[in-house]
RNA sequence: GCGCCCGUAGUGAAAUGGAUAUCACAUCGGUCUUCGGAACCGCUGUUGUGGGUUCGAAUCCUGCCGGGCGCACCA
């Protein structure tokens, strides 16, 4: 089906209004009609342009009407356009046939041919993963998906540090709590812990205690020149408990990887380039250090080696960014962090132009806003952090004890209590524009009701509820509710029933993961998918689906099951399962 | 001090420069013999503040007030 949009727009050139699709505008409000354009040109008077040539709203016969416009209106310098029962029932037979299980309504394909590179998530090895790493992981996840589905080709990368002082201090705390390490027969969970606890031992000792601080900084020096046996077999150990616990977690939260970098290796290719940059100029040295002035340019001077030698993160960014290039060569390559590295990558993105104007015009850095919490900030070196594990956990909890009376096996509730859990925290971060922070509250953050990610799964299962019980009935979908008015309409049809508020929504999906995707804006999605759920349930409300009337019951069952597909669609994009029963 | 970001009902948020600023929570009231009540219906209440640009501003510019982040050897 060619687009509506153009279609619309080719319809005002005939008549020699020059409109743009793009300017076509989804109203607000679903009273003034499914498009409406605005006439800016103050030279047009929208009432004497020959609307009915359009619509054939006025004319003798119906013979000019066109299939898809039923009616245009002029509303001041507004034109609200309608669209035909036709179209919504082509629409709708489009969404039945989409993808696999229905997930696959409002695919485009704009972005064909491109690869686009993401990093997102980013946790370190040694460290516990955070509430931030879910924040990254969430939006990165999500993105990518919205991205796909404009048909471009997605990457998705993490990049994590296995090498530096937090992991001197971790092996410290190793060392020192040893008679608290977990058995090897006990889980990652348990182990990648203790390295966390661990780790925060080492952090408090290194800057309340100057003997400690000396054991860690010989125990950073062994780790760089792996001149220590223990030490490297700790080494190897705690970075292996580390990215396989982090590989469960990614697992239950629905992100696969295809690559992954570590600064161990992005380090040795930086300084290369920090040397090359050097020499041309770009970097200069200063108190022992190597830096890049970025005050020429209105941004900050960072330091690339400091004046012991050591690369600094900035150098290592050098250094992936070459890797990705060379490996991946994407169109664009997006980097997912939170807000206050934002000023740190205009400096990155500035030297990049420097060395290499290709990846410098692609990279593109997204921040996005912290989780703070009422009692106050967080903080991995304090241990004061709400874990990601932990807060999945504490809110499963509270999921299995709302569905403990239902008749699931033990198994299936586990499973339900993990997918609702991590809808709520999911649609709790992606209901805000990204670069917002959130202040999170346990009990009001998480919500199961209304505006929330539990309450569109809860629509989908029940529509899944309804399907089944359409099925035990005979009852087919059918869009041949829609019945061809050939004697007075030749291009027209009607609907058994008018279409509604569901059906005026339905024919946004496409444009929103458009939208969604060219403003890389998930919350976009979040907002559409919560507004057609709500306006499946008032219909629900109101309406009986499974009733007597044949055809109308036939109708009403390819309606829900359209929302459901475009429901469906809509979690996925957020990366959310959408579960048959609950 | 300099730079960047933010300020929308009691609370948390949404809104491509467009129409009567939307949604949820909370409050109060109602629905409940049919398909799943994690539901539905109704009530109350909002663009920090002063200018400016525009036919039109929550959105763009600007002064002030309030908050966050960043500003050389952490990542």
């Amino acid at each position: 089906m060619k687009n509506i949009r153009e279609i619309i727009a080719d319809e005002f050139k005939k008549i020699g209004l020059e409109v743009l699709p793009a300017d076509l505008d989804l109203p607000k409000n679903l009273a003034n009609g499914d498009f409406s354009i605005f006439i800016k040109d103050t030279a047009v008077d929208p009432l004497k342009l020959p609307l009915e040539k359009i619509s054939g709203a006025e004319t003798q016969s119906n013979e000019q009407a066109h299939e898809y416009i039923q009616s245009i209106e002029v509303a001041g310098r507004f034109l609200n356009i309608r669209l035909s029962p036709k179209f919504f029932a082509d629409v709708l037979k489009e969404n039945l046939a989409s993808g696999a299980a229905g997930v696959g309504f409002g695919r485009n394909q704009n972005l064909a041919g491109q690869k686009i590179l993401i990093e997102y998530t980013d946790p370190n090895p040694f460290k516990e993963l955070h509430i931030g790493h879910m924040m990254s992981n969430t939006i990165g996840e999500s993105l990518s998906r919205i991205i796909e589905w404009n048909g471009a080709d997605i990457v998705r990368a993490c990049y994590q540090g296995d090498v530096g002082p937090h992991i001197a201090k971790a092996i410290w705390g190793i060392q020192k709590l040893a008679a608290e390490r977990p058995a090897e027969e006990k889980t990652l969970a348990e182990k990648s812990a203790f390295i966390g606890n661990s780790y925060v031992a080492g952090s408090a000792a290194y800057e309340d205690d100057s003997e400690s601080k000396k054991e860690i900084d010989v125990i950073n020096k062994a780790i760089y020149e792996k001149t220590d046996s223990e030490i490297n077999d700790l080494y190897t150990w705690g970075r292996k408990v580390s990215l396989d616990r982090f590989e469960e977690i990614y697992k239950k939260l629905g992100t696969k990887f295809d690559y992954y970098f570590f600064e161990s290796e992005t380090a040795p290719l930086g300084l290369f380039i920090v040397d090359e940059l050097l020499g041309k100029g770009i970097l200069e040295k200063s108190d022992g250090a190597i830096v890049f002035k970025g005050e020429n340019y209105g941004l900050h001077t960072r330091v690339f080696v400091n004046s012991q030698g050591l690369p600094t993160y900035e150098t290592k960014e050098l250094g992936l960014t070459k890797m990705k290039f060379d490996r991946i060569n994407p169109d664009q390559s997006i980097v997912i962090t939170g807000n206050e590295q934002t000023d740190y990558y205009k400096v990155i993105v500035k030297i990049l132009e420097f060395y290499d104007h290709r990846a410098g015009n692609r990279t593109r850095h997204i921040g996005h806003g912290m989780l703070r919490f009422a009692e106050g900030k967080m903080s991995s070196r304090k241990g004061n952090v709400v874990t990601g594990e932990s807060l999945i956990a504490d809110v499963e909890k509270r999921v299995a004890e709302k569905i403990q009376e239902r008749d699931f096996s033990a198994e299936d509730k586990a499973t339900i209590a993990e997918i609702v859990a991590i809808a709520a925290i999911k649609y709790s971060i992606l209901k805000q524009a990204p670069g917002r922070d959130i202040i999170f509250d346990f009990e009001k953050s998480l919500s199961f009701e209304g505006d929330s990610g539990p309450y569109l799964q809860y629509t989908h299962a029940r529509i899944c509820s309804i399907l089944r019980k359409a099925e035990e009935e005979g009852i087919v979908a059918s869009v041949g509710g829609v019945i061809e008015d050939s004697q007075n309409a030749p291009n027209s049809a009607s609907f058994v029933e008018e279409p509604g508020e569901l059906e005026h929504l339905l024919i946004r999906m496409p444009d929103v993961v458009e939208r969604a995707q060219k403003e890389l804006a998930p919350q976009l999605i979040v907002t559409y998918v919560t507004q057609l759920a709500s306006a499946f349930n008032s219909y629900y409300a109101n309406n009986t689906i499974l009733c007597d009337d044949k055809d109308i019951s036939a109708y009403r069952v390819a309606l829900a099951s359209a929302v459901k597909n475009a429901l469906a669609s809509g979690l996925y994009l957020l990366g959310i399962k959408a579960p048959q029963r609950m």
